[in-house]
RNA sequence: GGGACUGUAGCUCAGCUGGUUAGAGUGCCGGUCUGUCACACCGGAGGUCGCGGGUUCGAGCCCCGUCAGUCCCGCCA
């Protein structure tokens, strides 16, 4: 309660529990702060109310050590209130102080001093209680289990049921590397942790559950990212008798009732944009829309233009794409160069300049170009454009970082802006260049658009799938589909993927199995829980929403893990490890 | 798997072109102090410059390797 005193509490006999925030030892008279979850409020220890032997017991204790003290609310003096405190009108006027739990001094420090960087982010993971006592992180987390609550609240009064699926379940080939458990019953056979629990949602539609969601803690053995982490939890939604509308509008009120959890305002519907689209408008599925600067073709400007890049790009089939940036013409040689940089780390071999200033083209192409060529690129006084000339496949990830960075650099980005968009229409499968094999671009179990079926044989590339990615700000937040229901198609779309039905049977045999028992037609939609929670916390870190995270090696510095286990246990669950890379490396350095 | 950055006192950082005894703030310890709130003031302790090797008369600084952390690419159906 230490937090939440106020004048009104004056006059009254307390008693609270927290930690030692800071110590400020005056002499004769001592401050502590003591805080708890819900804040921080001033103790004084002063002659006048607290016995000798109590102050100096004040003045001993460590910071970071719990201690409970008994005494009066009272009204600060008028010239003591501290009004950058939410108890500043307040203090606890100490009788009596016991040090419940003495603290060693901390490693790092919890009370950061003004201006103080936070500790090293290995010292914060390492020391996590400590880190995890700071009011930030604290905020962070009362957050967390507000959305998570909200969930289930919002869902729960939808008729949705909340049920478990399996933590142990079986290795899958395809997708993400799985985190194997070993069986010690079965030598030599192995449990994986899931990596979404979309086999048994969908077999849950089939035993007719048919509104379910489940918060789902799912395990993906990859390299990390600052947005990524080895295992991390999913709001799992699917429901049958759906089509992609009902989806898209309970995902729709799930978001408003989620930010409003946060305390912000979204408006509904949100606009959507055909994949096709989003690739044409912006050169990726996830566009920002906080922000124009939308991508156009100019190859027809090019087009005979005795320029060797575009006419080699243009001969090939490839286009001259680019963007219009208002006001760019003031970017200096050297900024413009560094989006050049960011286009070729993207893949691209460069980019082709042209400034509009003067009433004139200026740029090294500006001379194989019409007259005509600014009115034809619409470019006004002031403007910079910036192309690349290539394949669709090469244009595309260039163009989309040059993008986003000149909005950065323009300022184009309003603050507190949401630009939530649908992106619909996925392609059902792409060719996988090293494999030369169809491969899904959500997953094996979608659906393909039910005009696009006779596609699969004759042209499956260009066949659309019933799936959508609901995108905020260039971030993905969620993303589903409507699934396979009839046997039939569920085959067909192996074929195409390249599993033979033998394969098919021993690795979803259980779900072909279950399509063929009656399914209904089903759907439903994936969030990933934490990076919202780190979006609404405004957090950079996913590390920052979760009590006890991974590092990028995937290491928990806290408690240990992974770690090495006895020989005894190895052999038990009939394992034998082989680190031979390591000892040769070690021999190596003799 | 690849690239970049970082690693100096408990914590946050500085340390020049390679040159005498490696510094600051904060924390910690001791002292003074009755209205502070980053209390103030005085004094003190505290260092495997991540680790290993090399270059050099001499390395915190240069080179090679390695470990850890972070960010990015690949990867993440």
């Amino acid at each position: 309660m230490c937090g939440s005193l106020r004048t009104a509490d004056a006059g009254t006999r307390v008693r609270i529990g927290g930690w030692v925030h800071r110590r400020r030892d005056l002499g004769g008279i001592v401050f502590l702060d003591v805080r708890d979850r819900e804040g921080i409020v001033q103790v004084s220890f002063d002659p006048r109310w607290t016995p000798a032997e109590v102050l100096r017991g004040a003045a001993a204790v460590g910071v970071e050590s719990v201690v409970l003290v008994e005494g009066e609310v009272g009204a600060r003096p008028a010239e003591a209130r501290n009004a950058d405190l939410a108890t500043g009108e307040v203090e606890v006027r100490a009788a009596t102080l016991m040090t419940l739990g003495p603290a060693a001094t901390p490693a790092i420090p919890v009370a950061r001093t003004r201006g103080e960087e936070p500790a090293a982010e290995e010292l914060r993971l390492r020391h996590r209680v400590l880190d995890l006592r700071r009011p930030e992180l604290q905020a962070n987390l009362v957050l967390r289990h507000r959305l998570l609550q909200a969930t289930r609240r919002h869902l729960s009064d939808r008729g949705f049921l909340e049920i478990e699926t399996p933590i142990l379940t079986k290795p899958t080939p395809e997708g993400a590397r799985d985190y194997l458990v070993p069986s010690r019953v079965h030598p030599g056979e192995f449990y994986a942790l899931p990596q979404s629990p979309q086999l048994y949602k969908q077999l849950l539609m089939v035993s007719g559950f048919d509104r379910y969601f489940q918060l789902a803690r799912c395990f993906r053995d990859e390299d990390l990212r600052a947005d990524r982490q080895p295992e991390f939890t999913q709001i799992d939604i699917e429901a049958s008798f759906v089509q992609r509308e009902d989806i898209v509008t309970l995902a729709e009120g799930l978001i408003v009732a989620l930010f409003a959890e946060a305390g912000l305002a979204v408006a509904t519907p949100f606009p959507r944009l055909a994949y096709a689209d989003a690739m044409e408008r912006y050169g990726v599925d996830r566009p920002d829309l906080r922000y124009g600067l939308e991508l156009f073709d100019a190859s027809d400007v090019f087009r005979g233009a005795d320029f060797g890049i575009t006419r080699a790009a243009l001969a090939a089939g490839g286009r001259v794409r680019g963007l219009r940036l208002p006001g760019g013409a003031r970017f200096s040689r050297k900024q413009v160069d560094e989006l050049e940089a960011i286009a070729k780390s993207a893949g691209a071999a460069g980019l082709i300049r042209l400034r509009s200033a003067g009433g004139a083209l200026e740029g090294p192409v500006t001379r194989f170009l019409g007259p005509d060529a600014a009115a034809r690129l619409g470019m006004a006084d002031g403007d910079l454009a910036l192309f690349v000339a290539g394949p669709d496949h090469v244009s595309n990830p260039a163009l989309d970082r040059v993008r986003q960075e000149a909005a950065r650099r323009l300022e184009l980005i309003p603050p507190g802006a949401l630009a939530f968009v649908w992106v619909l229409d996925f392609p059902l499968v792409e060719r996988d260049a090293e494999a030369g094999r169809f491969t899904a671009v959500h997953h094996p179990f979608t659906a393909p658009h039910p005009d696009d079926l006779a596609l699969l044989a004759s042209d499956p590339a260009r066949a659309r799938a019933v799936a959508y990615d609901v995108v905020l700000n260039g971030t993905e937040l969620g993303g589903g589909s409507i699934r396979i229901h009839a046997p039939d198609v569920q085959e067909r779309v192996f074929r195409l993927l390249g599993i033979t039905a033998e394969e098919a049977r021993a690795r979803f045999g259980f779900l072909l199995e279950g399509l063929r028992a009656g399914a209904p037609p089903h759907g439903g939609i994936a969030f990933g829980f934490d990076r919202l929670a780190m979006l609404l916390a405004g957090a950079s870190s996913l590390r920052d929403v979760i009590a006890y995270p991974k590092t990028t090696a995937a290491r928990a510095l806290f408690e240990g893990a992974p770690a090495a286990v006895p020989p005894e246990e190895l052999s038990a669950l009939h394992l034998r490890t082989d680190t031979s890379d390591e000892a040769a490396g070690a021999a190596a350095g003799d």
